[in-house]
Order: C-alpha cells, then sequence, then structure tokens
DNA sequence: TTGTACGCGTTATCAA
DNA sequence: TTGATAACGCGTACAA
C-alpha cells in the first residue's frame, strides 16, 4: 500500500520491478486515487480558488484566463466562484480554507475582517486590483490608475479644451474606480478648474448603471458640462448610449472616455478613447505571487503594473 | 462523537438537554467540520461544478448568476472552471467525479466519451446549449434557435429587401450556432433565394474573430452582399466594426444582425437588431434540472426555452 | 527500497 | 435517543 503511494506521487524511488507488478494491477482495477481520502491524509486540495462579487464585468475573462495558465503549468486547478458583498460575513464564501490551497481575491469581495481571519490561520491569499490592509502582508496587484487617469483627463482638457468634466462612478464602492477619481480632480486642479462636486454621478446604481444615471442627470440638468470621464469601459459604453439617446453627439458635443480598454472598446463606435490596463498579466502576476505564498518563497507585497492611454476617437481625436 | 455528528447534520432528533451540552464546547474550541473528512466518508462534496472551454462570452455572466441562484438556494455550491476542448481528454477536468456532486456542461466542453464515461458511473451531467447523444438520457437545455433565426432572417428578406446575406460562424463548432445557420439556409429557400457557400464566412478564427474574418472577406471580394447574421452579438459588433472601418455605413449600406441580445446589444450604435434569448433563465432550468438528477427525481430530457426576434436599428428599422 | 501500522476527522452501523 | 466502534481510502513515520 505504502509503495503503491510512493510509486503515484514519485515521492521516493520505487525499484523498477514493482513497478511493474503496480502498473498492470492499476490498469486492470481501473484505480483512481480519491481526492477526499487524498485531501484529507495530506490537508492538501490542489486547488486555489478566484472569489470574486460578480462575474458580469468585461474584464473579468482576461484575468480568469492569466490567473489559469500560471497555475495549471504548476499543477493547481483554479476554481471560480462568486460571493456578494453583502453578505455580512455570514455565510462562508464558497471557497476557502475548507477546499482549496489559497483564494485569489478580486476588489472587496471579502472584508478586511475575512482577510485577516484567513491571514491569522496562514492561509495563502493574494488580492487583485485592491490594496491589503495595513497589518497585513498580504501580496495585491493592482494596475496604475492615478497617472494614467491624470493623463486621461489632461488629454481631454489641454487637447480639446474641456472644462467641465463628469466623472461617473461605478455601482458600490470599488478602489480602483476612487483612485481614478482622485486622479480627476488632481488634473481639474492643476489645470485651475474648480472642482464641482455635481459633476460626480453614479455610485448608487445596478446594473445598465451608466446609462440610468445618466439620464437621470441629463433631466434634471441642462447638459452644463462638455466631457465624462467614465469609471471604466462599461460604463463609458452606457453613457455614450444615455447620450445618444438624448440627442447628443459623441464626440462632437460630447467628449466620452473610459478606463481597461476592453476588448469591445476599440469595435465601438465611436472607438473608446480610454486607458489600457493589462489585465491577462494582472492574473499571470497574481497566480505567481500565489505560488510563491505556497511555497514559502518571497513576494512581492504590491505589484503596480502600468498602464497607458489611448487615443481613439470618443474623445474628439482622429476623426 | 456520533451524536454531535448527527446534531450538525440535523438528521436524527437529539435531545435538548444533550444539545444545550454540545453548542457551548462547540462555541469554545470554534469548531468547524473538516470538510476533507466529511467528504471521504459521506461520499459528497455539496458541490456542483460548471464546465465551460471559455468564460470570456458576454453571455456567461447572466448563465452563472441563474444556476447560482437556483444551486443556493438548495444548499449547494456552484464552481466554474474552464476546460480547453484540445485535451484529446488526456488531462482529467478540473471539475468531475471526484471533486463535486454534479456538472454542468456547457456546449460541446466535453467529448461525447468523457459525457459517457460519467454517464455510465452515474455521475450528474446536466447539458447546456447543446443536445445529449442519442443513448445518454441526459438533461440537456436549450434556447429556441430555428424559428427565431428564420424568423430574423425573413425580416431581413421581407421588410428590408436583402438578397445577398452573408452567415458569419463563430469560431469552433458549436450547435447553436449551427441550428442557427440552418434556419439562415432554410429561410432563404422559402424565399426563392438561392444559398450560396461564398456567403458562409468565418469559423476559423481565434478572439476578435468577427472582424478579421470580415476584414478578409472584404479584401478579397468587392462587397457583393447586403447584410450580415452573426453567429452571435459578440460577432455583430466585430462585423460592424469591420464594416465601418471598410467604409460602409450600418445600416444604410449594410444590415447586421446578431443573435443573445446581450447587454450591450441596445447600448451599441446603431442598436442591435437580434433574437433575446433568456441565458439566466438557462441557468435556473440547468440547475433544477441537477437537483432533480441529484435527487433521483423525473427530470426533462429536453427542454428549449423560447427566444423572440428583437428589432432594433443595425437592419435598418427604427431610423 | 519495502512493508507495517497508525492517524486523518467524519459518517454509518448496531446494540443498548 | 445515545454511545461505542467500525469503516472511509490515503499518506507517512518507523522499522525492517
Amino acid at each position: 500500500m505504502a509503495t503503491v503511494s510512493r510509486y503515484i506521487n514519485h515521492r521516493e524511488t520505487v525499484s523498477d520491478e514493482i513497478v511493474n507488478r503496480i502498473r498492470p494491477v492499476m490498469q486492470e482495477l481501473n484505480y483512481v486515487p480519491l481526492v477526499a481520502a487524498r485531501n484529507l491524509a495530506s490537508r492538501k486540495t490542489g486547488i486555489i480558488g478566484l472569489l470574486s462579487f460578480t462575474v458580469e464585468y468585461g474584464f473579468f475573462g482576461p484575468l480568469v484566463t492569466g490567473l489559469e495558465k500560471t497555475l495549471k503549468e504548476n499543477g493547481y486547478n483554479l476554481l471560480v466562484a462568486t460571493y456578494p458583498p453583502d453578505h455580512n460575513d455570514e455565510i462562508a464564501p464558497p471557497i476557502g480554507p475548507h477546499n482549496a490551497d489559497g483564494v485569489v481575491v478580486f476588489s472587496n469581495t471579502l472584508s478586511e475582517e475575512r482577510l485577516a481571519e484567513w491571514y491569522g490561520m496562514q492561509f495563502p491569499i493574494v488580492l487583485v486590483h485592491r490594496t491589503a490592509p495595513h497589518s497585513l502582508p498580504i501580496p495585491c496587484v493592482n494596475v496604475e490608475n492615478k497617472t494614467a487617469s491624470f493623463k486621461l483627463v489632461e488629454h481631454l482638457i489641454e487637447e480639446h479644451g474641456k472644462k467641465q468634466i463628469i466623472f461617473m462612478r461605478p455601482s458600490g464602492y470599488q478602489e480602483d474606480a476612487h483612485s481614478r477619481e482622485l486622479a480627476y480632480k488632481a488634473a481639474l486642479k492643476a489645470h485651475s478648474i474648480v472642482f464641482d462636486p455635481n459633476l460626480i454621478i453614479g455610485g448608487n446604481y445596478d446594473q445598465g448603471a451608466g446609462r440610468q444615471a445618466m439620464e437621470e442627470f441629463l433631466a434634471n440638468n441642462p447638459p452644463s458640462f462638455d466631457a465624462v470621464f467614465a469609471g471604466d469601459d462599461d460604463l463609458a459604453v452606457s453613457v455614450i448610449s444615455a447620450l445618444q439617446n438624448a440627442g447628443l453627439r459623441v464626440p462632437e458635443d460630447m467628449a466620452v472616455v473610459g478606463f481597461d480598454d476592453q476588448r469591445f472598446a476599440r469595435l465601438f463606435v465611436p472607438a473608446l478613447t480610454t486607458v489600457h490596463a493589462p489585465t491577462e498579466e494582472v492574473g499571470r502576476v497574481a497566480g505567481q505571487q500565489m505560488l510563491n505564498v505556497l511555497r514559502g518563497q518571497p513576494f512581492d507585497c504590491m505589484t503596480v503594473l502600468p498602464t497607458e492611454v489611448v487615443i481613439r476617437q470618443s474623445c474628439g481625436c482622429c476623426q
């Protein structure tokens, strides 16, 4: 029994003679180790989880792709599960210490309390699109939000003479969007434009967000703005739709820019001016950091991947 | 020991006296049952898998949402994993009989051999967007493709006088797309339009598919067509982009229609004329069928959910 | 290099 | 209704 175990797991050398005795029997019996028994005995599962409050985001696909590739190459399987953030921590996440060797957490899917709890029990965690609470040295992987956002808003101001720029928040709090909002304010300030709190909209809406938020805003205000910086590409598209629906032309009457450079960004009409975020790379790096943690090797507490402004047409360029 | 197990699983009645003895101790010890041990002893995991060759499809999100809701309400967790179809069945799927109580399979993610193998070992399977092999009475959930596609093509012919309609296949074989193609041919025939095999394009391309396929087609042919029926909305958007890039106007010069009615379909400019598919409902029904199988209750071998043509602007209507 | 014996933490069985 | 005891199938010190 023990020898068969050793043979299967390639742990110690087994003599050819015995291997030749084991193999045919395994074939004949159609033997496959029972994962549950294995997990119990070894206290390992070979599974890494990805926990997210949604799978409906456009950039979710590339993230999974990058993550999965890195992990599979190293013998782990990736299992994805959603976990609504409003759970009050009552219901345990579908993936966690009980059924995985580690978990990658997207944005604010998990509360700080849960993170602290898991960290305390030495459970490997990697954060993506979120920075770790100060007291927890957990590796996190982000994209550069501020510089790119600053440049993007600056482009609207300098190249297109925009002065009344709306910032549209995605629904719910997200760290990424918050950083972009801060950069937006900084850019205004750097160009001596007074920040108008009325020009921050969105944030309290569900799916289909941008369109609804923009429609409401338009209903209550005459178009007292000349550009929109949407928190992400999903929102940008909704916003453009709402504007056009209201009889405004983009980019002639109104410039709209986004963030992420999702797949559809350049297919859209007008093609989206946005910031390219290396989402698949985020996945790959997160996977690598997870491997480092699992192996007890040193890891980077904070990785910030570079982003780049992509000028297309929705801002008014390249007509 | 046994009594505690009974208490935790609410299997048999435990006297209040003993319950009051168990509870405080559980608190104090911070006792949580070890899932691995549980799985070993009970031969159950409480997990249902969703196996798909991609998570990048636009309609993947709603499918997960519907499925997850139904399963969670019944005590199961949904775990999503991808499995490239070109694996030659060498590598075992990340989710299967070894670590789940059942699996929902999207489209042709699994080979017939694998399905037969799992079915043979009584492992619960539900198919979505795919019909089961004849010999395997596995429940499958589909959307109605043919009637809707027929009507859609008919709309192009009757309302807009289109005669040279391209059908664009998605990359790789998919049953859905095949049904839509058949309906397309049937609609042509019903209106005495000779089918031109040159007007079937796509099928061999990777991501970003439609655009590339259409660009190649345009490069080799003068625009000898007047409409495009894209296999799904993702493709439709790519196609429109390619057409506009080539200086053609949609819908003035060229009508383009899709399938699925994904979230962005009505946000796009021009708004997509397409077929609404109840994707979230597909997920809910699939979840219900899975529960039926798990409980040994009767199930429907084939569910076909109704679809509906949605006329917007990309066909030339509502200008 | 091989085999024995035990532990992993539950659930299931059976007698009380 | 309860409690002792036997699986569950594997990994792993330890001795051989």
